[in-house]
DNA sequence: GCGATTTTTTACCGTTTGGTCAAGCCACGA
DNA sequence: TCGTGGCTTGACCAAACGGTAAAAAATCGC
């Protein structure tokens, strides 16, 4: 209720501060947050220091915000998940929206690793009050599928456990998976068609049994 | 050729290096090389830096050590892959040795985690020139076993890539893991038995097909 | 017990790091 | 045209960093 606090973000703001995330990404994505300096990042973004520092109070500043953009982005493709849809379809359409996410926005997801390996210091609280809530919702919804049959059983958690660590790892491992599969072009595809293969014959519920064929 | 050139390890030598090498992987493998210091590893050493600089001449240095014990021990599951064995006994069984390295050794996890998603500064000859080869040998062999019918038809390379995925997944990702799956005992055995049946329904070869029934 | 060698410590060095400050620049409205 | 306020910069700082030198302490062979 402060009488019109302060003008609010000029264009010129707009633009530095995003040039910031952008080169903060970069540096902080392929070198971990105490493995970047300020320095690395300023000269990504093309300004000074100092500069830098009058629109993020600190380096910790940045990367909270970074974090924080990412969570929204990263839980989207999950919440799409829809109740009413056809169950294997949404989830390998979750998968192929995971699969593209690991392709178009590889920085994201190291950054995310990054964070979660040193034991996820500053999304903690994320983690716990808006992931886990969506998580639980969602393999409650799996359980709904497979208790009616239209879904394999498994264990709705690891499913989805399984799914990031698959989608994640061609992001997260690229240097190493570009070193065993140099193949540049046809990777990727590959890459989705095995994924989808892999959750397909995971989830894919048995036919109806019609009569005794299933043994021998 | 040199007369005698020099004493070997005494007793504390052995012992303080193995102090040194511990504290090492318990610091690198939560910070990431950039984000640990030598303080921190003396600490944890329980010896002052300039002693610890004293067993290794810096800090690379034992970086390099741990990366380089480390690359030996990773690749020795999938060197027992017996060409000889039965196929999908074979596969199960390495993961098996997987995911108990993943359980028992996170913290190496963890450090191979952080070097790769650096982009292996230090490691990529050894990626390429120890990994890459094995990983070569033992996709001729899945395309073998697959060829001949004992495991379904899927892209070798996918398939170890994806083990690797998962495996790995649940000592990389533990505090993430450990939030959205609370459970602490169990979870260990619900994340091997998971992982066994994704494999095993991804390898398992279909049927001999006795006669038309698989068309509805 | 004693000399020689290995191990440990104290004190220190140059550099890098995150961050500050005060002054300068520049766009823009009056 | 000239202020005025947002934007930018060079110079700087204290702390933390990786690493060194030399002397003290512990250990070992004898």
């Amino acid at each position: 209720m402060e009488a019109t606090p302060a003008k609010k973000t000029s264009r010129i703001q707009t633009r530095n501060r995003r040039r910031i995330l952008e080169a903060a990404l970069e540096v902080f994505s392929q070198q971990g947050f105490r493995g970047a300096t300020l320095d690395q990042i300023a000269d990504a973004a093309g300004m000074s220091k100092p500069n830098l520092l009058y629109y993020y109070e600190s380096k910790e500043a940045i990367h909270v915000q970074l974090l924080n953009a990412l969570m929204e982005k990263w839980l989207a493709p999950l919440d799409h998940l829809d109740p009413a849809g056809e169950p294997l379809d949404e989830i390998l359409g979750y998968v192929r929206r995971k699969m593209e996410m690991s392709r178009r926005f590889p920085r994201e997801s190291r950054l995310f690793a990054n964070e979660i390996l040193q034991g996820a210091p500053r999304m903690h609280p994320h983690l716990q009050h808006r992931l886990k809530p969506l998580f639980d919702t969602k393999c409650a919804l799996l359980r709904r599928w497979m208790d009616e049959g239209r879904l394999a059983k498994a264990d709705p958690a690891q499913v989805l456990i399984s799914i990031w660590a698959l989608t994640q790892h061609y992001a997260d491992f690229d240097t190493q998976v570009r070193i065993l599969v140099p193949d540049e072009s046809a990777g990727w595809r590959a890459a989705q068609d095995h994924v989808l293969t892999v959750v397909r014959k995971l989830l894919t519920p048995a036919p109806p049994a019609p009569a005794a064929s299933t043994l021998r």
